[in-house]
DNA sequence: TTTTGAGTTGTTCGA
DNA sequence: GTCGAACAACTCAAA
């Protein structure tokens, strides 16, 4: 046996399959220390009953007791700034090398070029794999080197690209965990450590999603139906693999799956390209819109009582879930940019603290969709109807019914503004900010 | 360099 | 009820 140590450290990747980062390490040589750290930095602008910790806590301790179990190994798990924890691990272990696989967010960015330059200076390896896309950042460009900001030609290069046989290959990681070293009592923490109690919020397992998926161009757009995917928060945490959605979506006659992957991906590398897009306006122009910002109004919204019942079913659900389905989303981000003219930045951030399956990259570009200023954008004066969405995806009231039971009675709240009015009132100041 | 065709998810209005 | 055009130009991607 070789001395010294090789860690593997978890961050959006929790899974022990097809884990490309967790692969090479186990391949290394060294025994493997896999590690997770919760980082404080992260955790204190949360709730104490927020439903993305139970979720990573639980799946940390899923994969505890699966090595534990068949393998007679263990996962470490710690609390602190990552810098200050590595600093730990390396004074008491022979570190020689740390692996991980890549999280392109600016907040990871910049936490691993300092965990970069902290290894370096003591001389250990620092190796970071693709795993969490199929093509990321410089992959998929222009023929000039470019970024694409258009969609269409991105997700054309992207699929005539892709090669399965090379993109696709599975990281089979379940004949290597011998190589996991052998090191007893690693710490492991409760949730009541770290200040957080259970959600009464739970993820869906992905199992179930995974069944439905052969019909999802058809339902994907009636909330009433259970239609779309719910895999959001697994691709969030790693707990499924992207290249096996991958090959779901390959398998499918219907693209439009697959082609939602794309998205994400195509998201990714804006927010790669452009990290100033998370707190301004892609197109500068919209950075002019004249918002009302009524915190009153936005109250409203929030809680889903704007008198407009597809709004409300929205955000109630997501309020309840920490989900809200694909269709809803565009009407309640369209009519609080539009209808109620709140900055995207307001409602973009409230997605953030509720969503279970929050992506920055999507979020910011999608709310950036929705309030016209983003890549490819929607054109500002597409303003959806939010009656006339009703009759077209909830028609039966359905999905209305089981989040506001009491929209057709007198208890439920008359429109908090009048359609024809705020639209016309947000074509005007749209206009006027963007001549 | 210039040209050409195209661009996630909608609504309204008038024939 | 149905259909096409207007909504507003503009910018992007590729030939």
């Amino acid at each position: 046996m070789t001395d010294g140590l090789s860690i593997f450290w978890f961050r959006r990747d929790l899974r022990l399959e097809d884990n490309a980062g967790l692969f090479s390490a186990l391949e290394s040589g060294c025994p493997v220390l896999p590690i997770f750290i919760f980082d404080p930095e992260i955790l204190e602008s949360l709730p104490e009953d927020d439903a993305r910790v139970s979720f990573i806590h639980q799946k940390l301790q899923h994969m505890r007791e699966k090595l534990s179990r068949n393998y007679q190994r263990s996962l470490a798990i710690y609390h602190g700034n990552p810098v200050t924890v590595f600093k730990n691990i390396i004074a008491s272990h022979p570190i020689k090398a740390v692996y991980t696989n890549e999280d392109y967010e600016p907040y990871a960015r910049n936490r691993d070029k300092k965990i970069d330059d902290l290894l370096s200076s003591q001389n250990i390896d620092f190796y970071t794999f693709k795993d969490q896309v199929v093509f990321a950042k410089n992959e998929i460009t222009k023929d000039d080197g470019n970024p694409y900001v258009v969609y269409t030609p991105f997700m054309r290069k992207w699929k005539s690209n892709l090669n399965p046989a090379k993109h696709l290959n599975q990281f089979d990681c379940q004949n290597l965990f011998h190589k996991l070293a052998d090191l007893a009592d690693l710490p492991n923490l409760s949730l009541q450590d770290l200040g957080f109690i259970h959600s009464k919020i739970l993820v869906p397992d992905y199992h179930i999603a995974l069944s439905l998926l052969d019909k999802y161009g058809e339902t994907r757009d009636y909330p009433a139906l259970s239609g779309t995917s719910r895999l959001g928060p697994h691709l969030r945490f790693g707990t499924i693999s992207i290249r096996q959605l991958v090959k779901k979506g390959l398998a499918s006659k219907d693209e439009t799956f697959l082609n939602e992957l794309i998205w994400r991906e195509f998201f990714m590398q804006i927010l790669w390209h452009f990290p100033r897009t998370v707190h301004e306006s892609f197109k500068k122009k919209y950075d002019r819109i004249v918002w009302r910002n009524n915190e009153e109004e936005f109250d409203k919204w929030k809680t889903g009582q704007t008198g407009y019942a597809l709004v409300d079913a929205g955000m109630r659900e997501l309020n309840t879930t920490g989900y809200m389905h694909n269709r809803v989303r565009m009407l309640v981000a369209s009519f609080l940019c539009k209808h109620l003219l709140i900055d995207w930045r307001w409602g973009e951030a409230y997605f953030a603290e509720k969503l279970l399956d929050f992506e920055l990259s999507s979020n910011v570009g999608n709310w950036q969709w929705a309030s016209g200023s983003g890549v490819d954008a929607a054109p500002y004066f597409r303003i959806f109807n939010p009656m006339t969405q009703i009759e077209k995806f909830d028609k039966q009231r359905v999905y209305i019914k089981k989040w506001v039971p009491e929209f057709d009675t007198s208890d439920y709240p008359e429109k908090m503004v009048d359609h024809k009015m705020a639209r016309e009132r947000c074509l005007t100041v749209y206009k006027a900010a963007l001549n």
